[in-house]
DNA sequence: AATGAATGAGACTTCATTCAT
DNA sequence: GATGAATGAAGTCTCATTCAT
């Protein structure tokens, strides 16, 4: 979305910074409960002015969305192409995805939950991006398979599962808290690598006890929807 | 929220396939962007009768919720209740969350999205119950500590893998595919309760290694956003 | 608006009650804001059934428009007629209008407030009954002027001041008060009586000393609007 | 309710000029049955930039109810506060009061009837305004007592005397007609002062003729709702 | 006599967007 | 660069009325 020539020279900063104002807003309130006005009250700028900025309103979900994207899937290209042991790799590429997480928070709840909002374009480029990333996750743990450090069976799994432990942390993080994205990221790995590690004989049987259960207590279903006890039903 | 007495058989009944509906919508599109009118053409109801039977918009996004959690929930404490090894008790509780999640994947796709949407009153409501569920987790969590089977020193953290590790399913799970809730529960308690267990000398220390790539190479920071070899940049 | 014929011995009944119940409603919420459901609820009957009685809602509020306007006006030809005093005939008149005032005080806030909600032809009955009532009050104030009892010079404005004098009584009064009908009736006919009669140099002059004033003091009009002292805002 | 910052010169002008016809709409229609619609018919405007200019229905409601209430009681209270005999303050806020309702005649109809569709805090300055408008007219009335120009018993039910007659105007008043606010109020506060002036034997005793009458007339009786000869109804 | 269900017009209001100045 | 004003579509919700049962 090329911008006519001739901008004066603080175009570019002005707009970075609506841009900025605008991800606050939407991660707080969502995007489609945020007006133009909302913005314009919070960035001190008319309606006309801002759009003079912006474009139009799903312009500002795609810049939001790039921004995270961008730089995310570029360094994580590049630390996947490093050499040096697949798990020191998933290591750095995990703290990576958290950094960007705990920085950029509110433009991932925005990347998160209003991805919807967008184009068929636009979206399309996105959800590319998201593959792409998975791609150089799972890469990564083919590798680490291989070279005998985990004993997954089912790599897409494993690759979910790396994504789900982080991708969800945007819900319940706090920036400021105790916890930095290199922490979170250590303590991350260590769960999944000792988990894909798998060592027999770590754990009780966990799965045998369920197997047990579900067959002694047929009263108690797993399913919450199910119905209890359905003989004291009968009359 | 009842309605005014005197209401027809096929009321209840209606009513719930309206909501049916509903969540089936909101989950496509989100709810802001669901119309009280796409939603009468969906049930094929004028925008009147829809009204006789849903009291309000808002009023369908407690009910997709509470559908939700409610019975979520009351399985979830029986569970914990039982005398059993605590990992046997997560495992089960694993399985009944991602049952739910596979059964009720639109209900789920509202929850998780559109929450805010939820005014005062609801909403406290929904996080007094989102943490009621995390304190059932944190609880057997503590059990299976003390009983000396995991060995986490941050049982908030731990809490909240198992949360992330669950939760963030909904965003790329199909129930009708290759695997069903009892397969991914397995697959997830496996992962998390070895991770969890931190035999000494499982994995090659990978911490160190990413101590020293920190130190060894600033050209190449885990931050997406850092700027690359800034001495290039001087002029 | 005849029924179709064959209802049964208590339709008239219900009826009754139930333009009873509407104009209680009408009145204490308006005409515009209260609804068919409204009335459902109070009475106890569903829409249907309802409709069945009433026939439509316009209909009520002519039922309502009716009571009041067809007993009143039909007493106050009998008393009109009666060969008396028109002072008395005045007098009885007043209590007459005023008792179905306190009686009926709910029909009357509905009769004065909502009759623009009535179409043509009903509207124009109405109008013509306000008329012919007002027409018995000059008639009897045109008889007291002639023998003498009034001083009037403008028969329409003392018609007018009686008229106004009773008919916004039913802003304030309250039935259970202490003031009845007969008491507020005489009262009234006491000040208007007095007043009409104009016996020569009751007041000292009021009129000359308004006019002094409106001279004397420019400064304060008595224009609620009018700026004051404008020649302090001369620059 | 003060408007975001930065309005154009006009935007005033103009909003008033929407509320003059607004008032003029509701006079004559009604608050509830004037839709926005209408009101953007009449201005000339879509809805959207109505909204723009009024914020709300209701609001146009508070703005008409205050532009009455404000200046009248503003000019009321410097009338009372004047030092002249009572009944002369009373011809002019007698006057006064006039004056607006010939002015602002489309106002004050919405006032008398829609104040109801007011919200909670509206209506309570409203309805205070009211009661500081009748505090006034009851105290000049008790000076009136006290320096012996009335001899009214009831001083409450003399100011509602007062009250009725003023208020009672704008039914039926035509601003453009024979009659101005100065002539009115000379006429009503003519009636009134003679009528609370009560010198004894002005009038025949018409209270004793009317007890007369009740006595033995009871086939007549005031109450236009009353059966006639009850006893021919026996059956 | 009565009901629950359905309709469709219309109510108030919000909002992204445009444009003359 | 920036603004205030205007638009019109669309959103949520209410309501008088009808009708099969």
């Amino acid at each position: 979305m090329p911008r006519p020539p001739g901008h004066g020279p603080g175009f570019e900063v002005r707009r970075q910074k609506i841009i900025d104002i605008a991800a606050s807003l939407f991660a707080r309130q969502g995007y489609a409960a945020t007006s133009i006005n909302d913005l314009g009250r919070a960035v001190g700028l008319a309606k006309g002015a801002l759009y003079y900025y912006i474009g139009s309103k799903e312009h500002l979900l795609v810049e939001i969305q790039s921004r995270v994207m961008g730089p995310l899937l570029g360094r994580a290209r590049e630390i996947a192409a490093l050499e040096a042991d697949p798990l020191l790799r998933l290591r750095l590429l995990s703290e990576s995805l958290l950094t960007i997480i705990f920085r950029r928070l509110d433009h991932i709840w925005v990347y998160e939950h209003d991805y919807r909002s967008l184009s068929g374009q636009e979206l399309e480029t996105l959800l590319g991006q998201r593959s792409d990333f998975e791609a150089l996750v799972t890469g990564l743990l083919t590798e680490a398979v291989e070279q005998g450090s985990f004993q997954v069976t089912e790599l897409r799994l494993a690759t979910l599962q790396f994504l789900n432990l982080h991708n969800h942390t945007y819900q319940w993080v706090r920036p400021e808290g105790q916890w930095d994205a290199a922490f979170l990221s250590g303590e991350y790995c260590g769960t999944l690598f000792r988990g894909f590690a798998a060592p027999a004989g770590v754990l009780p049987d966990v799965e045998e006890l369920a197997a047990a259960f579900k067959r002694d207590r047929p009263d108690l279903p797993l399913d919450p929807e199910a119905q209890w006890e359905p003989t004291a039903l009968a009359s």
